[in-house]
DNA sequence: CAGTATCCTATCGGATACTG
DNA sequence: CAGTATCCGATAGGATACTG
């Protein structure tokens, strides 16, 4: 079976270097996450990235609409109307990232634990 | 089946939120991918994450190991060596990290050719 | 509403020199 | 070898004000 040739992240020119920088990133992760319900409007993903500022989500949400992974929708109404969703490229990143954000929420307990730890001893 | 206090990253205050940045980060992927094949001295990861700065490898395993994610040996010999390796913790970190890395290399040829119709259409 | 523009601070991260 | 210390430029990211 033949695969095109071979990529590899830890090589520091690889191009896929430069992919898994925007991956591998919290708030990509959080909006791939917020996204995977459905298409969404900018002002609905920001309540739901909470924190999350406009400035910020307007370059993360251009990134991913350069890399392909999500796809903008625009509708000539007024007040404006502008919606984000998941290309079928996108929705096959949701499920590692999916997996990277519950490991947060389900060892957040152990990663306490464990910097209380090392913080304490010293 | 009883759950703890149910955390969230998409909320701005849960803890999760704070490890899903240390996790979701393009180093700590290579560095953890690194470590998937056992024990590595500090020299080892170096060139293995090729680019990698001292510095950023230094601040990215101390930052593992207070998560708990990375166990450091140091031997008292001259010259002096130190391994790390993935905890049992970390090592339940792997499966999800090697799948971004492994997207990011199956994907890169997709990801360049959006990224090429992107630019041109402007 | 969905941004953009600007400003400014904090953190990231590279280069270099030095130490046990 | 495995770092640490320091300096410094680049980028991330928040706050605020403004626009179509």
């Amino acid at each position: 079976m033949p695969q095109g040739p071979d990529f590899n992240v830890l090589t520091a020119t690889c191009p896929s270097r430069t992919s898994l920088a925007r991956i591998a990133n919290k708030w990509t992760a959080m909006v791939v996450i917020a996204l995977s319900g459905g298409r969404m409007r900018f002002r609905d993903l920001r309540t739901t990235v909470d924190g999350i500022s406009a400035k910020v989500l307007t370059e993360t949400l251009r990134d991913l609409e350069r890399d392909g992974l999500v796809a903008r929708h625009v509708y000539a109404e007024m007040p404006p109307r502008v919606e984000y969703e998941l290309t079928p490229l996108g929705r096959t990143l949701h499920t590692p990232l999916q997996a990277l954000g519950r490991w947060a929420e389900e060892h957040i307990t152990e990663v306490l634990a464990a910097r209380e730890t090392y913080d304490g001893r010293r």
